[in-house]
DNA sequence: ACCTTTTCGACAACCACGTTGACTATGTTA
DNA sequence: TAACATAGTCAACGTGGTTGTCGAAAAGGT
């Protein structure tokens, strides 16, 4: 009889996170890639998730910081370099003197516009390749084992290229 | 008429980064919180991809550089702050005086040891939930869609236990 | 209306983790 | 021996995060 936590057809368990890791970089990798050449060469994989934060509506820096789950401050950090990029501008709120809405530029928009695009391109490449159902079932089985929603990035550095 | 890159029974193409990204998180969020039980508290999961890069031989902060594909610089840095830790230790090279070996403490071996144990038990708890053959199969797509030595685990010794 | 509490944005100090570039000391090789 | 390659270190810097503090502005209770 097999090891109960490791058989001997399968890996060793170790390799299961690697091989999520590694098809998430490689799709985030790809799609760099792709931005760099459709427009977006300065745009790295953090301020997709900003921007994705942000949305079409815009919003302010503090509610950006509960949405990726990081304080205020780093937000407010992530919104200053999407600023000196051009992807986000700040306007005052004429309804709350405290408040500056982070809103994306028409850049911004663009980006996030192919990001979705590029993102469904990939997703077709995999289904082409694995076959429509088996990606359906690791879709459906890693929203099994995955509390559900999620976009936080409090993993500096793991995506940084 | 479904959208040929989207078809309407599938999730949006950005959906497969996110669960396999949460897929990772959810694993290694688990083993940290396993091993900070087990006496591992300091242990961050970049840490974890450090150990395993320096193995139970030891290396030089150079080669880690290498095998992490970062600096040596970054890499020293690394090692610094996991010889402030306890995980690992420095001595000279008698054949070479230019390189300082980084080597492993009884504590970072430990620390290697359980994490191997634990990631065995996380997928174990996987293939219960989804079928070990559905498991077999993430794992075998994601390979196919990941190019090959991504971390390289040149150092198997440490999963054996 | 007034006072208290909450919230927002900003500033400062700091840490983790990465980068280049420059430099010394040591091996290696033509 | 001279030239070159490599190991480690120092310095400066960039990015992305943290806590703590603060003043201004909104919201709420009496």
């Amino acid at each position: 009889m097999t090891n109960s936590t490791a058989p001997d057809q399968d890996g060793p368990g170790f390799a299961l996170p690697l091989l999520l890791f590694a098809g998430f970089r490689t799709l985030i990798d790809r799609l760099h890639a792709e931005l760099a050449v459709q427009g977006h060469p300065e745009l790295r994989p953090s301020h997709g998730f900003a921007l994705q934060a942000i949305g079409t509506a815009g919003t302010t820096a503090s509610e950006m910081g509960r949405r990726l789950g990081v304080s205020k401050q780093a937000a407010g950090k992530t919104a200053d370099r999407l600023e000196a990029l051009g992807y986000v501008e700040r306007v005052d709120d004429t309804q709350d003197a405290r408040r500056k809405l982070v809103r994306l530029t028409a850049h911004g928009v663009d980006a996030l516009v192919r990001s979705a695009r590029i993102f469904d391109e990939l997703r077709a490449e995999w289904a082409a390749a694995l076959g429509p159902q088996q990606l359906r079932d690791m879709e459906a089985g890693l929203r099994r084992m995955t509390p559900g929603n999620f976009f936080r990035l409090d993993a500096p550095g793991w995506f940084s290229s």
